[in-house]
DNA sequence: AATACATGTAATAAAATTATTACATGAAAA
DNA sequence: TTTTCATGTAATAATTTTATTACATGTATT
């Protein structure tokens, strides 16, 4: 369920797309979608969270911190079926505030 | 991508799991999902715009007008590279108007 | 004729998501 | 030491999505 809200955005699918090629950092991310890095974490957090992307701080030769995101391969498929076992361990009605 | 987020809300999930198992008339549905049916309609024109379902209006032996709504089957294999198709397809910054 | 169900939509309200703006910190290079 | 580029977050605004309320129509049954 949150994998399908985290593929419910194009900026998001986009990431995933960047990430699939190659590992990004923040700062270039956001230059390559060309969006502000707050609305790009917030992107992020939520990808993050769906298991799909990780990211790590690493440090620059420079000494810099640098954080790099790469992608989680992940493969699901959808049909019917297997939405209908997602919806049943879903409480429907009011109970967004979890989300 | 408008299947993506068809599928990014728990009552349309439960409406797929639902129809999986056999067709509903729309107040039937709103009855089984125990939402309103102007709610419903909103998700059901969802699913049906993505492709995922399709209504059709019928007459009951009775003359009264009664509208099923049915699964229409799919397989879809949700990874990377998938994304990054369907990404390339997708024209982002603000051209949400004509969602 | 009133009640019970079915259809459907327009207008509005509420809530959630998305986006922006303004900060604050730290290290390297000019 | 000022500029540049990286990190990150809090507060707010804008937009979209979700939900509700109030209608209107038609047929069958009580």
């Amino acid at each position: 369920m949150q994998v399908l809200e985290a593929l419910s955005n194009p900026y998001r699918l986009k990431i995933i797309s960047i990430l699939y090629q190659e590992r990004q950092y923040v700062s270039q991310l956001a230059r390559l979608l060309e969006i502000s890095r707050p609305l790009l974490y917030l992107h992020l957090q939520k990808l993050e969270d769906a298991g799909l992307i990780c990211g790590k701080l690493e440090l620059s030769e420079e000494g810099k911190a640098v954080k790099y995101y790469e992608l989680i391969p992940f493969s699901i498929p959808l049909n019917p079926e297997k939405i209908g076992e997602l919806s049943e361990s879903l409480t429907l009605k009011k109970q967004k505030k979890n989300r």
